[in-house]
DNA sequence: AAAAAGGCTTGACACTGTCAAGTTCTCTTG
DNA sequence: CAAGAGAACTTGACAGTGTCAAGCCTTTTT
């Protein structure tokens, strides 16, 4: 009565757990959203103890850390491939991040929230942000490398702005209630790409 | 010892106890984030039992409910203002929006959580969100009134997302860590305004 | 004067995060 | 090969949580 997994242990078996827990965050995070993500619910899930998931990530905040730093680590690569495509590369790189947002919706919901994984004190956390800004510091570049140096955060955080605003409105708000149901929501992504002139340094304003 | 309150009760003495409940529920979002938020820190803050408070707001959502309401009427009230304004009025309106979401930080944590409130559920706060997507229909209007009737949601969608990505990226992103910490967001949200040119509907592209 | 309603209260329940202290197994090191 | 260390868990306990149920005053309505 004591043990229930078939496999009581083997290389690859903290592995499984390690992933099975996340993967049950994960689904409650995108299903019912974040509070309702409990240690033991996820371990229940992962057919463990109350007290195994501990083992792996010290405690609840260390499982959203974790979320955090896989999103933003897979979030960077599909990040990059868009910047690296032919084409409107703004258009682009906007369409791969509300495509990520939308399609990792666990992930993406954690990634900004540093109330809920402490990202300060998690230092590999922290660096896959640093990673991801890195990312966006180099499409700024791509669209506009003439820029003032002096002012040279306006358009970066422009540019997030944006595709934040677009991705959380789609995956968090009440706004897909305010839009005709047959909207396609690609399309309406680069209709606001197509919308957007990002004015290049010499502008008269 | 039966009871602790010096005025036991007054007309005015319900409201108190949900005014309290309410501010002190905001403080904790503020501060701590929506999660930190319990039935009972909020009751014992308001100096009520622990269930004083389902007698006005039902349950926990519903305190998140009321407050999502609040904000969103506090919010109409300040946007419109903006569009009443001379001079450029995307710009203002981003101002003003932003403004809100720094300086009612507890409130705007909430509103678009719908997850935290089940808006679906709350007829009220539901209908103090669609006047508030009223007031943005209006802004976008104005922007530019000669749009195409037919993609009539793209330019509200493309400036909410704006505003709405700049205020979450303010008040919940770890962006502030990587701005110069002498940056003034408000200089910052006027140059965003500045870079960003919403072509009109007959653009060639 | 009696009944209904408003504004609370105490009490209980199942559930939560986390500390503490085992229990196995596997892998080193002597 | 024995002994110890560590990894990978386990059971048990504790305080704190949301919420249901039931009661107790006071005010308002009938």
């Amino acid at each position: 009565m004591a043990r229930q997994r078939s496999t009581p242990v083997s290389p690859e078996a903290s592995v499984d757990v390690q992933r099975a827990v996340l993967d049950g965050a994960l689904d409650i995070i995108a299903t019912e959203g974040a509070e309702a993500v409990s240690m033991r619910e996820v371990a229940r899930r992962a057919g463990v103890s109350h007290q195994a998931p501990y083992h792996y990530f010290g405690d609840r905040a260390g499982i959203f850390a974790a979320i955090s730093e896989e999103g933003f680590r897979s979030f960077t690569d599909e990040f990059r491939r868009a910047l690296d495509l032919p084409g409107n590369i703004a258009a682009n790189c906007l369409r791969a991040y509300v495509s990520f947002a939308v399609h990792h919706k666990g992930h993406y919901r954690v990634m900004f929230r540093s109330d809920l994984c402490g990202i300060r004190t998690h230092e590999q956390t922290l660096s896959a942000a640093d990673d991801a800004f890195l990312a966006l510091l180099d499409l700024a570049e791509a669209v506009d490398p003439e820029r003032d140096p002096a002012d040279a955060m306006s358009l970066p955080v422009a540019l997030w702005a944006q595709a934040h605003g677009l991705a959380t409105l789609f995956i968090d708000s009440p706004l897909l209630d305010k839009l005709p149901p047959e909207t396609n929501l690609e399309e309406l992504v680069d209709k606001v790409s197509q919308l957007t002139t990002w004015s290049t340094h010499g502008n008269t304003q």
